[in-house]
DNA sequence: TGTACATCAGTGAACGCGCGTTCACTGATGTAC
DNA sequence: TGTACATCAGTGAACGCGCGTTCACTGATGTAC
């Protein structure tokens, strides 16, 4: 890897056409993301962009990775901050991390999670940044649970009381690779609360709570505490997010 | 309005140019619909259909129209069949009435709760038959709220205990228009388990639960019941969905 | 250090494509007397 | 019932547009001796 001239002014320039890309999808939305237009912005003409990716669809990849990556991180960052004993504040302060990144990259948020860009399969290179993102709330409800820390009405002390016996068996393949302390039936309230997170964002993102619950922050914060009480974490010690 | 062969051949041929949409929407998405490809399949030559719908958009909205109102029919039939007064039955019934009606028609449920299509802007027709899609969750809370069966941890006598200020307003213009004999808490409850129905169905069509809860049947199942206990509805009295 | 060759970034023209929308037109259907 | 006129569905050509991708090319940068 020595940094030659040629080698610096490839990694500036392919992140030059990123940037742009990701501008372009910012305003126009993924589907109008056209090549010929980000080689305009960059100044170039639009075959070199063949040069970094060699096609449109691995240009999207990027930007989707990306947005994993940039939502990871948001996540992250947001549940680092209150005190670590302080487990609904760590949930509540994820789950804002997740709806600020969303509301502030509509756009990004819709590449990821909204409906699939036609014509567009994602590859498998997408599965592991996207997995990075629940990660953050997996862990937290992994440190209750092993500090006996959850408890909510309808949970079982053995954890797979009353499953339907797919779901337990599609529950106990993921418990080994993602957060082997969970009980079962703490880890399918989680599993729907992660799914409720994204419903809540989808419908404010998406405009179908104009008129409604609008602006819907304090929406949100009442949807993260009822999910909050359902994967059983403690009530607040200290106020609220 | 007299049926001349001119208006009958005009109605027909109205449904014939929004089957033909339907169909190409179900098969690439609603950013690859046509006008032409349309006219093609109608087997019409493309301007003759600027004499059915003024432009692109116009036909988009139909479709969107149609959409809702397959849906809100969709879910009002699934929910009369369990007895009356099994109200948990009926709230089961009708989500997974909402998850069967999306996953066979995952470009029209992309269409109307997927990511807006870019450069269209939803007219305010599509309002009204938005606004029918919830409202048999709602008419169940409805009921059971008036019967007194609504029961659940949080839930206060009054209804309104613990919540945000902002909320509150928001949920009493909402409780006029929509269901009077709704506690606002239950309000609240009600429109975040909607939300969450959708994230659900939209983990599942937009394949965020690939490899992870596939078959989703039993997950969602396991969901719909969750957020039945969160809105207060009363245990099973039969069998499952 | 200097030269000869290999690598590679970027050019510009071209390919073939499909799109939404407009317009003047024709011929069939409908209506008023 | 028959005729004269008005309405309107559908035609076909054209407008101007932007797209993704390929290709032979040039000139600059890098490398081996």
């Amino acid at each position: 890897m020595p940094s030659t001239a040629r080698a610096l002014a490839r990694t500036q320039i392919t992140t030059d056409i990123v940037d742009a890309a990701r501008r372009q999808l910012a305003e126009a939305g993924a589907q109008q993301l056209s090549l010929r237009a980000v080689a305009r912005e960059v100044g170039v003409v639009s075959s070199a962009v063949y040069r970094y990716f060699p096609s449109r669809d691995d240009l999207l990849t990027r930007l989707i990775v990306d947005a994993y990556d940039g939502l990871a991180d948001a996540i992250t960052e947001a549940e680092a901050e209150p005190p670590r004993s302080d487990l609904r504040g760590r949930w509540r302060a994820a789950s804002h991390g997740l709806r600020g990144w969303a509301r502030a990259r509509p756009h990004e948020y819709a590449l990821a999670y909204g409906s699939p860009v036609p014509g567009y399969a994602a590859p498998e290179t997408t599965i592991a940044p996207a997995a990075r993102v629940p990660a953050v709330h997996f862990s937290i409800l992994q440190e209750a649970a092993a500090a006996g820390a959850l408890d909510a009405p309808g949970l079982s002390p053995s954890g797979r009381r009353g499953l339907d016996p797919q779901l337990r068996g599609q529950l106990e393949t993921l418990v080994a690779q993602v957060a082997p302390d969970i009980p079962l039936d703490v880890l399918a309230r989680a599993l729907a609360a992660w799914t409720q997170l994204f419903g809540a964002i989808s419908f404010e993102l998406f405009g179908h709570l104009v008129g409604v619950m609008e602006p819907a922050d304090a929406f949100f914060a009442h949807s993260v505490d009822l999910l909050a009480d359902q994967v059983g974490l403690p009530p607040a010690r200290g106020k609220g997010p």
